[in-house]
Parts: C-alpha cells; sequence; structure tokens
DNA sequence: ATTGTGCATGAGTGA
DNA sequence: CACTCATGCACAATG
C-alpha cells in the first residue's frame, strides 16, 4: 500500500485541516467525522469530510469511473491518464476503457440516439449467451454489466407508462410486445426494477433479435425469474408498456448520456438481482411499481419496493395467489410516532390506494404480514394546492410490528383478491441490503466483498469492515434474513443499477467512507429528505467504527522518527512521511505478567509475539521478525499452542463484537476528550484485566448510554484541542475529575482485593490454597492480581519510565481526595501535567498496574492506605468509596474526605 | 393536562 | 421554481 499524506478536506466549505504543516500528526490526523480515504489507483490517502461530497465535485480533483466508480485523485489522472473522458459526458478508468463491452460506452452514446449501446450490448449479451453455462463470475459480471447499463440508462424513460388499470391488460400502443411476451417464458429472473431492465431491454429487443436470443438463451441458463415465476404469474409485472411519451423521450439524444446519469433516481439497490436455481444468487428484489393506477405519477425510486420472494410468500401465504408490490416507504419519526399517521407519498396514495375525494377520505383495509388484517383511514389534507395523504390510526399496526422511524414498510396487493398487504423491513436490514449488499462489478471485477478484499488485501482494517457488515447483515429481523444471506451470496449477484453499482462500488471501494460516509443519495434513501433523519444510529455506528478503526490503522512508518511538536501544551508525533496502513495485531494484557502484542505473519500466517510498542507495515512476515531471533522464519513453529491461539483470536473477536456493539451508541459517546479516552482505560484496564487476556482499549466512553446529555457526552471530539488544557470549564474540570476518581477506585478495588486476598491466604494455607487462589482470582475475574501486579511491574516499569513524570503528576493530583462536582480551581499543575503528556503515555499509565503507579508516584501501598484511611474515614464513606459520585453535591452531608473537594 | 386533529410551514428535491 | 412531505403548531376534544 502506497501512502500519502493525509491532507485536508479539498472541499473549502468544509474546512477541515488536520494539520497546519502538512505534516501528519499521529493521533491527531484524523479527528471523528473525518476519515481517509484511499485512491483507488495509488492507495494514496486523502482525508475527507464525512459530509462534504469531495468524491461529488468535479473539481476536487477526484473522479470516479462512469463504468466502475473507481476512485481516482488528481495526482493519478495527471500522471497516469487514468481516465478517458467520454463524450456522453463522465470518464472512465482506463481499465474499464479496456474491458470488453465499456469500451463502447462512446460510441453508443455517440451513435444511438436511445443511448443505448445497441450493437455493443447486444454483442455483450450474445457473448453472454454464447455459453449457456453462465456460471463463471466473470460471465456474470460481464452481463450485469450489460443489462445494468441498459437498465440505466433506460430506467427513467420508463417510468411514464400507462395501461389500463389493470396490470394484466396492458395497452399495446406501442406495438411492444408485453414483457412478458418477451421475457415470461424466458427471462424470469428480473425484478420489478430490473423489470423496468427487462422493459428497457425490451425496446433494444425490439430492435435486435440478437438480444431476444440472448434472453431466451439465458433463460436456459436456470436464471429463474422473479415474482411472476415463482409465483406462477408469467406476467408479474406487464404494467411496463413504453409510451409515446417515453419513445419520445427515448428518442432524445438530450436524455442521454451523462444527463441520463445525473437523473438517475437512487434506484432500489439491487436493481437487478438474477436467481439461479441453483441457489447462489441473492434474489434481492427490486421492483419498480406496476404502472398502474390514476396517477400516472413517475414514483420516486425511493418509493419503489423492494422485496424478496421469501418476503413476497411470506406476505402472500398463498401461492395461488400474486403478490404486487406496490411502494414502500421509510418511516419518518412522525409516521412512527404515537400520532398514529402515516404520510403516504402523493403519487403512491393516488396510484394504488382507492380514489378519495373528501378529505375524510375512507376506511382501508390491510392485511399484514402475518395475516392480520388493520383498518386504517385512508385520507388527505388539502394542502396548498395539493393534498397530503395519510394513513390514519396505524400506530397499533406500527407497535405490532415493533417499527421505528426508519424502518420501512411496504405495500402490496395481493391478486386476483386485489387485496392490500403491509409489510416492512427493519432499519438494520435496510441499510444492510442497501448499503452493504454485494455488487456485482463489470469487468471482471468481483464483488463488493470480493473486490474489498482484493483491492485492499494489505488491508487489515478490510476484515473489520467486513464484519461490520456481516454484523449488519446478520440483522435479526427475521424478515430479511434471507436477504441478509443473499448479501453474502455475493458471487452470483449479477447486476445492479447502474448508478447503484457505483455507488456501491464507490463506497466500498472508498472503503471507510463508504461505510462511514453517507452519501446524500444514500441518505435520502435511507429516510427523509429532512436533516433531522440523514444519520441514523446505524449511521453513526458506521461512522464512527470506522473513523476508530481508521484511527487504529493509521500509523506512521515503523522506521521513521517522529519529532514532538507542542501544540497548546500537547505533545504530538509529527512524522515527515505520512502515515501507513498498518498491520492489525492483537494486544492482550497477559495476568501473568505484561502486555503482549501479537501478529499473524502474511506468508505463513503463524502469530508471532511482539513488544507492545511495535508498529508493523501492512505487509509483515516472519522474516521482519526482529524481536524474537527464534522465530524470525517461517519455518519456526507457533508459539502458541492452537488452544491458545483460539483463544487469542475469540477474545480478539469478542473485542471487536464490543466495540461495534458500543458503536451503536450514540455518536457524541465516542467523543470523549483526551483525558476521557485515559479515564476510559483506566475503566477498560479494569475490565481487560477481569480475564487472563484482555484486548486494547477503547475510548468509548463507557459508562453513558444513548441520549446521555451529560456534561461529558456533550463535549466536542477530542484532537481539535478546543479546550485548553489549563481550561476550567465545566467539562474539563469534570472530566479531570473523573480521570481521578476512576483511578481512586481502581485504586480501592485494589486494595480490597488485596486485603481478600491475603484474608484468604491467611486462612488457607498450602500450595494448593495458593493456586486456587490464582486461579480464582483469574476465573473470578480479579483484576490487578497483586502476584501480576508484581510480575508486570517490572516489565512495565522500564518500558515506560517515560510515564513516570506524568504519572507522578497523576499521583500528586490523586492524592486528594476526590468530589466529581467540586471545582478544582488549583488543580492547574496537574491539569498541565495531564494536558502534556501523549494520549499514548497516558493511556501506557491508565494501563499500568496499580501497585507499579502506586510505587511509581509514591503513594503509600494499598494496605497502608488502607490502614489509614479506615481511621479517617467515616463508615459511610467506605459505603460510597466504590463508585464514581459525579453527581455528589459539594455541599453534600456525604462529603466525606475522600470526596472532599481537591480545591482544599 | 393530555391527546387528537387539521392545517401551515419550509427544507429538500426534481424538473 | 414547483412540488412533496416531514413536522410544527394551534386548536379541539377528551380524560
Amino acid at each position: 500500500m502506497a501512502s500519502s499524506s493525509i491532507k485536508s478536506c479539498m472541499n473549502a466549505t468544509c474546512g477541515v485541516s488536520t494539520s497546519s504543516s502538512g505534516r501528519w500528526r499521529k493521533g491527531w490526523a484524523l479527528r471523528s467525522g473525518d476519515f481517509a480515504i484511499l485512491c483507488d489507483n495509488c492507495g494514496s490517502a486523502y482525508e475527507q469530510s464525512v459530509f462534504c461530497e469531495v468524491f461529488h465535485s468535479k473539481d476536487s480533483g477526484w473522479r470516479e469511473c462512469t463504468s466502475c466508480g473507481k476512485r481516482l485523485h488528481c495526482g493519478c489522472i495527471a500522471s497516469k491518464s487514468l481516465l478517458e473522458l467520454l463524450d456522453g459526458g463522465g470518464v472512465n478508468c482506463t481499465s474499464c476503457s479496456k474491458s470488453a463491452g465499456v469500451s463502447s460506452v462512446n460510441g453508443d452514446e455517440k451513435t444511438n440516439g436511445f443511448g443505448m449501446s445497441k450493437v455493443d450490448d447486444a454483442g455483450e449479451l450474445q457473448s453472454a449467451s454464447a455459453d449457456n453455462q453462465l456460471t463463471t463470475e466473470t460471465k456474470l459480471m460481464q452481463l450485469g454489466n450489460c443489462i445494468d447499463r441498459i437498465a440505466t440508462r433506460n430506467l427513467l424513460q420508463l417510468q411514464s407508462r400507462e395501461t389500463d388499470g389493470s396490470y394484466r391488460k396492458m395497452k399495446q400502443e406501442d406495438m411492444l410486445p408485453p414483457v412478458g411476451e418477451i421475457a415470461s417464458s424466458s427471462f424470469s429472473t428480473f425484478n420489478q426494477v430490473s423489470n423496468a431492465s427487462s422493459q428497457t431491454a425490451k425496446l433494444e429487443i425490439h430492435r435486435t433479435t440478437a438480444a431476444k436470443d440472448l434472453f431466451e438463451s439465458l433463460a436456459q441458463t436456470n436464471l429463474s425469474i422473479s415474482l411472476g415465476s415463482s409465483l406462477g404469474n408469467p406476467n408479474p409485472f406487464p404494467g411496463g408498456v413504453v409510451d409515446e411519451r417515453v419513445l419520445a423521450k427515448a428518442s432524445s439524444p438530450l436524455q442521454q448520456g451523462p444527463r441520463s446519469r445525473h437523473l438517475l433516481p437512487k434506484p432500489p439497490k439491487p436493481a437487478l438481482v438474477m436467481e439461479a436455481n441453483a441457489g447462489m444468487v441473492s434474489q434481492i428484489r427490486v421492483a419498480r411499481p406496476p404502472a398502474e393506477g390514476r396517477g400516472r405519477n413517475q414514483l420516486l425510486p425511493r418509493y419503489w419496493p423492494r422485496i424478496t420472494d421469501q418476503e413476497l410468500q411470506q406476505i402472500s401465504g398463498d401461492p395461488n395467489s400474486t403478490i404486487v408490490p406496490l411502494f414502500e416507504k421509510v418511516l419518518s419519526a412522525s409516521d412512527a410516532g404515537r400520532i398514529g399517521r402515516l404520510v403516504l407519498p402523493k403519487a403512491c396514495a393516488e396510484a394504488y390506494f382507492p380514489p378519495i375525494s373528501q378529505p375524510e377520505g375512507l376506511p382501508l383495509r390491510i392485511q399484514d404480514v402475518k395475516g392480520k388484517e388493520w383498518v386504517f383511514q385512508f385520507r388527505f389534507w388539502p394542502n396548498n394546492n395539493s393534498r397530503m395523504y395519510v394513513l390514519e390510526g396505524v400506530t397499533p399496526c406500527i407497535q405490532s410490528m415493533k417499527l421505528q422511524a426508519g424502518d420501512t414498510v411496504t405495500f402490496s396487493r395481493m391478486d386476483p383478491e386485489g387485496k392490500l398487504v403491509m409489510g416492512f423491513r427493519k432499519a438494520s436490514n435496510s441499510i444492510a441490503m442497501q448499503d452493504t449488499q454485494p455488487s456485482a462489478i463489470p469487468n471482471g471485477v468481483p464483488s463488493s466483498e470480493s473486490y474489498f478484499s482484493g483491492v485492499f488485501e494489505n488491508l487489515p482494517i478490510i476484515s473489520g469492515y467486513s464484519g461490520l457488515l456481516h454484523s449488519l447483515k446478520g440483522s435479526s429481523d427475521t424478515h430479511l434474513n434471507a436477504l441478509s444471506k443473499h448479501l453474502h451470496s455475493a458471487s452470483g449477484d449479477i447486476s445492479w443499477h447502474k448508478s447503484e453499482k457505483q455507488e456501491a462500488r464507490t463506497r466500498d471501494g472508498l472503503l471507510l467512507p463508504s461505510l462511514l460516509a453517507p452519501e446524500r443519495k444514500r441518505l435520502r434513501n435511507i429516510g427523509s429528505k429532512s436533516k433531522r433523519l440523514l444519520i441514523d444510529s446505524l449511521d453513526a455506528l458506521e461512522l464512527k467504527v470506522t473513523w476508530e478503526e481508521a484511527q487504529d490503522l493509521l500509523r506512521p512508518e515503523p522506521s521513521i522518527k517522529p519529532s514532538i511538536v507542542t501544540i497548546e501544551d500537547h505533545d504530538f508525533e509529527e512524522y515527515e512521511e505520512p502515515p501507513v496502513f498498518g498491520k492489525t495485531s492483537i494486544f492482550v494484557v497477559r495476568s501473568i505478567g505484561g502486555q503482549e502484542q501479537w501478529a499473524q505473519c502474511d506468508s505463513c500466517s503463524k502469530w508471532r509475539r511482539l513488544p507492545v510498542d511495535v508498529l508493523l507495515p501492512p505487509k509483515w512476515t516472519c522474516v521482519d521478525n526482529a524481536w524474537d531471533q527464534s522465530r524470525c522464519s517461517c519455518s519456526a513453529p507457533d508459539e502458541l499452542a492452537p488452544r491458545e491461539l483460539e483463544n487469542l483470536l475469540r477474545q480478539n473477536k469478542d473485542f471487536k463484537k464490543r466495540r461495534i456493539t458500543s458503536g451503536h451508541r450514540p455518536a457524541q459517546e465516542h467523543e470523549s476528550s483526551g483525558l476521557d479516552a485515559l479515564a476510559n482505560a483506566a475503566i477498560l484496564g479494569d475490565a481487560g484485566e477481569q480475564s487472563t487476556t484482555a484486548v486494547a482499549a477503547t475510548t468509548k466512553h463507557p459508562r453513558h448510554r444513548p441520549g446521555c446529555s451529560c456534561i461529558v457526552c456533550i463535549q466536542p471530539p477530542s484532537g481539535k484541542g478546543k479546550h485548553k488544557p489549563t481550561c476550567t470549564c465545566n467539562v474539563c474540570m469534570t472530566v479531570k475529575r473523573r480521570f481521578k476518581t476512576l483511578m481512586m477506585r481502581k485504586k480501592k478495588r485494589q486494595s480490597e482485593r488485596e486485603a481478600e486476598i491475603a484474608q484468604r491466604i491467611q486462612h488457607m494455607s498450602g500450595p494448593k490454597d495458593e493456586a486456587d487462589v490464582e486461579s480464582s482470582s483469574k476465573l473470578a475475574s480479579t483484576p490487578m492480581d497483586p502476584s501480576d501486579n508484581e510480575a508486570r511491574s517490572g516489565n512495565e516499569l522500564e518500558s515506560k519510565s517515560q510515564t513516570n513524570n506524568l504519572s507522578n503528576k497523576l499521583a500528586d493530583s490523586g492524592k486528594g481526595h476526590l468530589d466529581l462536582n467540586c471545582h478544582p480551581g488549583r488543580e492547574e499543575d496537574s491539569q498541565a501535567g495531564l494536558a502534556r503528556m501523549s494520549m499514548t503515555s497516558l493511556l501506557q499509565v491508565a494501563s499500568l498496574p496499580l501497585e507499579t503507579y502506586l510505587k511509581q508516584n509514591g503513594l503509600a501501598s494499598l494496605s497502608e492506605q488502607q490502614a489509614s484511611s479506615a481511621s479517617h474515614v467515616p463508615p459511610q464513606a467506605g459505603e460510597n468509596g466504590g463508585r464514581i459520585d459525579e453527581d455528589c453535591q459539594p455541599a453534600s452531608a456525604n462529603k466525606t474526605q475522600e470526596h472532599s473537594c481537591n480545591n482544599t
């Protein structure tokens, strides 16, 4: 992975700047809400703010390949001629230009008034159909690419369709055969949106019989279809007749090329998913709604139904019925609120619900997926000169489905009864589907997940995000678990809508931003148009997790020595060289002493023990293991027994899980300050020591929950230096007090345990008993086993001697007794001491064994302290001592010596 | 006081 | 710029 400098966001309005010197500063290069983006070509990392759409700005210097979405930054573009400008607008990366099928895009758009790559697409189709065993991914990709392009270019043009009201009887005004005539018997895989594709394709088929041949041949490849076929309806969505206007539109070259792309609505994610009978392929169904209804209104793509066969069958329950997905809507806060009014998209209401002339409307019977029938009042309010349609009385239904804002309700019609059916999709799945589903990348590029890994194979982060994907996909929503499963069967996915594909590709390619940075289009799809819903909790999760992952992985070149820069009394390690993405490793804290880092050899996959302070390059092998000469070769045996290794990995996995889980907390929680992180580290130090090993600490705020608006949680992100070290604002004071409290708490626990252990030893003699103590201390997750401390202190004293100054200061401040609500106005010295420490040092201090910490800081031993405090501290102080009393009042009667103010 | 109802407003979006 | 629609808000109804 090439490295490059982290730079400020290129969007002038973003204002993100990480380093005025242009150098990368460890721990400061990124801040919450920012993340690195990588050039797909050279891997250079650039910083991008979450919300500024650098990549969407043509002035940014970044361009996306129109075909594959590859992002290339200006440097690459300039130096390597990586882009081919298309006549129709947009750009192609050279690889796409060279690859079969795409190279013709230019010509298509120039020569074909319909913007269809008539000849080439057909050629592609033919080529694809030449082999009925379309089993290779490449061919699927090609096919997907082809169909995708067709669909993309024509999707919008097909939105205006006119029917006689019955989806089974279509007007033949355009002299086009019904879709079914062409595709029903054969090409049964197109779903509704892809139905548009098929209809689009139909246009072409009409003109190129070769394409039809292809479809027919495709049918022989066991590509099965969608709703219609699966439910016995040969023509699931025959509403698609292209009317004259459409044809006229389609005839307009103006509609083609870049404009069409630009206009391309956010399509249903898996615009076209083929379902192989072999079961290898996902069958996410994305449907255009049937073009029927009175309104003739074009449905915004955000309302297009996306329903899987499973969902449909679940809805239907009756194999003789045909479910016609009508539309869906992501619930807004007000929809899901207690008001019980679900705002219906006007076009949908007018198209698919009974016509109402009076505002009072009429009761509407809608069946849910369980077969339960609900009656809602379907009505409208006059709104300006328009109407606003609502379903009233939906609260019970919403509640029974356990839906909330961000979840999706789907409306379908069960034919021939014409019964309305309401389904739902939980937001997690929705997001999983929308954001993480693998896309079939054209030109032989593997589906997103593999592409993910392929492009970033050197980036351990991939697995992490992959894990995130999986976790999202693995949502508990029973209605879409099947869907989630399908998401993993990426290899079979054939095609996506082009823009969708690009988005997916872009996201995938972006890696960090892709998951983290909600694109505008995507946001639009996720929820409302309102900014209020732009970031839901899961988005926040993604953002935070990714950012943290990025922080974990951005590291200096191992050989580079930093210069220390003091900024606002904070020491930063500053590097001339840009960061690299380092190899992930596993940190463990052994109860028997010391911390360890374990890394896996890229060559032999053996795990090697490393010093904790070692930063590894992205590629690392045993040969590079300069720290253990006995294991500096891949031939050297594993140091870990399989069981130990398993344990190690499992704990690492658990840690990641915890991390992801905690990522569900509001963004604010992640934005703990450096001191907060330190305090948290202290906590995690406790927690981590509760087992034999502990994996690295997190900066998450452990004691606050979603919605917490406490002074700590609401503080700004770290790294921006909004609070000076001498700042005595409530936030800073609270954080500092908290840290001290935590240290004291740790100390107290330690002393209690030590006393307990001493007591046991006293009562139980003999080596067996000692062993029991040892084991029980581990099993009972007793942190800070004194023997451990002794064992570890030796190691750590040396390596962490640098932290002694800080520790002394911490200890000084810690000598006082704590009251989190007091205002230690004369704390500045200790604060300054804190602030001057690098985060690394702070974290190290926080993870020091208490005994070491106390010794280093000249504190009395625990037993001594206990003895002395016992004589001074009133009984109630002891009762409170175990908890952090952040809320205690300065004037509290509880204000014991232990909690007395530091400013005394 | 709480909940329900209907309308108004304005951000966001597509054409 | 017109339109959609999420939500705010005032007023009414109800407990």
